[in-house]
This record gives structure tokens, C-alpha cells and sequence, in this order.
DNA sequence: GTCTATACGGAGATAGAC
DNA sequence: GTCTATCTCCGTATAGAC
């Protein structure tokens, strides 16, 4: 097999084990059990644990760059993009009330490591928000953009967590509906509502 | 020693580590260094890690119960009550910026360990939950009470995950005063503000 | 109750055959 | 490129002396 395509189901199958069962928790076993090779042929596409998560944090940041690209193609309107984000807790609601954010508990977790590639999880997490920002920008709120766009992250940070930790739909459902009224107050030209 | 103050360090200890570091990350030889007590002794008071989980879990637990307890006869109004709630992610700041949420991230990381204690770990959870739910029903709101109560909760979340990422103070004590105002708004005789 | 010594398994990582 | 065999370290857990 190809050494490109092997090295890819690694990071495949790592990315899917390290949010279903955490980083520290993955062993080289189990991936190597995931893609059905040896655990010695892993050293040979990667020299370290280390080197897996910096190409599955990679991997996730242009997951996120291209998903973020395609809002900002088929969505014609910021506030349309920023309801497509909204959005991603219904549309993933079954992994959410599973295993959380991968985002946030990825970043989460290598802070309690204190593990050198945190600042490049964290710099998914900034992806995120300077799209917001940028969004509501474009909307006509460039003074607010930042508050506005660290508020609705932290609301999908908050409602994963607690999704997972209660596995209520309908609460995720509320929530939605309520930041999605909240967002409608923010389009110019409609008047504000509660 | 006496057999209750090593173990109450013991568990002390693990408390502060397994928030620090994360359970899974915490060793025995972590505790035992931390509690000055080596390692064989540690079997005289806990048979296995799963028995210190437990009990780290349910001191956690009454130190929650103890605190939401002091709200309710420290503060006179519901209102003050769940403003007190509120203002533990300012109160403390310095570790939620360091760590996160010590229910959040405790419940996350045993979800993807699926850890027997699970259950155990979203009860404190619920218990905030629980007590939320209570204060917006004494604050006149009965019909949406669950919804009022998971919105503060999934708001705690969400700032407690932000500002471990993005440490930023500033978003803290705005979204504090933002709720606050939101909060302000349930408050009966009080016209409604965005 | 607390210690030292030790068993045992699983982790990351390496060497070298194919 | 992929394998098997092996090394070493560190984790939980146990045994038995003090």
C-alpha cells in the first residue's frame, strides 16, 4: 500500500479514537487495531505519539477551513453563515451527546496535559472565532463583532457540554431556537425582540 | 496518622490533581507524592483508582451541596441566588482559565473513558441543574424553569471552556454582565431589556 | 498504619527480517 | 512498506516486614 494512503487512515482512524476515547487514552494499539496494521509499521509514517496528534489537530484545522469556506460560498448572507455554525450542534447532535466538542474537549484535555501542541488545538478553537468575527462584521456590528462572535462559540461549547452530559434533544433544540431569535435581532433593519 | 485524616488527604489531594491533570493523567506515585506517603500505603485506605474516583467524586458533590446550600440562606431572592451561581466563573477565574470546569471537564473526560462512574460524575451536574431549576421557580418562572436553568448552566459551560482557551479576562466579565442583564430581565415588576 | 520490595501488564519505542 | 520480536519504562496492584 501506498505509504500516502496508509499514513492517511492513521490519521483517520486516530482522529475518531482520540474523540471517542481522548488522546491520553488511545494507545498505538488501538489505532494500529483500527487500520489493521502492525503495530511496528506505525514508526515507520510516525516517530512519535506526538507527531499523530500534530497531524490530527492539522487534519481537523482544514476540516474546519474548508467546511468555513463552503458557508462563505453557498451562504449569501453573514447572518445565514452564522446560523449554518448554529447549526453544526443539531446536524452532529448524536457524536456531541456522545463525546462532546472534539474541539473543546480536545483543547480541554491538552491543557490538563500541558501538552505542547495545545496552542495548535486552541488555534481551531481561533479559527472559529475569527470567522464569527468576521461574519459579524459583515453584518454591520464591526464594533461588537468580537463580543458577539465569542458568544455564540461559547454557546456551542456550552450546549455540547451539557448534550453530553444530560443527552437531552430537546434542550439542544431550545437552544438553537433561542441564539437563532437572538441572531434574527442582530439583522439590520429588524427590530430587536427578547 | 490516623486512618480519616490520611485518607481526607488522600482524597484532598486526588481532587486537585484530577482537576489539574486529569484523572486518566493522575498517578498513583502523583498522589502519594502530593500526600508525602508512599505508594503500598495507599492500598491500606483505597482498594483500587476507581474507589479514589469515587470518593473524590463524592466530596466534590458535598462541597457543591455545602456551597449551594450557603446561597440559599446567605442570599434572600432567587434572583441573588443564581446571581451568586453566575459569578463563581469570576470568583474563580484564575483556575477555570488554567483548568476549565472541574464538573465539565470531569464529566467529559469520564464519557470518553465510559467509566463506570459516569453517572456519578454528571450527578453534580444535575444537582446545579436541580437547584437552578428551583430558584427560577421561586423567581415566578415554574413553566420554564428546566429551560431558564440549562441555559445558565450550558452559559457556564460555554465561558468556562472559552476563557480555558482563549484566557481572556475581558469575555469573562462581559458575558458575566450580559447574563446578569438577561437575568435581571426574568425578575418580576421588571421590564423586559435586550 | 505505614513502609519496602516486587509482581505483572501495557504503554511507547526500536531493531532487523522480509 | 510491513512485519515480528524485543526493549524499557511506568502504571496499578500485592506481599509481607515493621
Amino acid at each position: 500500500m501506498a505509504a500516502r494512503a496508509t499514513r492517511q487512515q492513521i490519521v483517520d482512524a486516530a482522529d475518531e479514537l482520540f474523540y471517542g476515547h481522548g488522546y491520553a487514552q488511545t494507545s498505538f494499539a488501538d489505532i494500529a487495531a483500527a487500520v489493521n496494521i502492525s503495530r511496528g509499521n506505525f514508526y515507520y509514517h510516525f516517530k512519535t505519539k506526538d507527531e499523530i496528534l500534530d497531524a490530527v489537530i492539522e487534519k481537523r484545522l482544514e476540516d474546519r477551513e474548508w467546511l468555513l469556506a463552503r458557508w462563505d460560498e453557498t451562504s449569501d448572507s453573514p447572518a445565514a453563515r452564522i446560523a449554518c455554525f448554529i447549526r453544526i450542534v443539531i446536524v452532529n447532535q448524536a457524536k456531541i451527546m456522545a463525546y462532546g466538542c472534539p474541539v473543546g474537549t480536545l483543547t480541554a484535555e491538552l491543557a490538563k496535559l500541558e501538552h505542547p501542541s495545545k496552542n495548535k488545538a486552541n488555534a481551531i478553537m481561533a479559527l472559529f472565532r475569527d470567522w464569527l468575527i468576521r461574519q459579524f462584521i459583515d453584518l454591520g456590528h464591526e464594533a461588537r463583532a468580537e463580543d458577539y462572535a465569542l458568544h455564540v462559540l461559547g454557546w456551542s461549547q456550552g450546549v455540547a457540554t451539557l448534550a453530553q452530559a444530560f443527552k437531552d434533544e430537546e434542550y439542544i433544540t431550545r437552544e438553537v431556537e433561542k441564539i437563532l431569535g437572538w441572531l434574527d435581532g442582530l439583522v439590520p433593519g429588524r427590530a430587536a425582540k427578547t
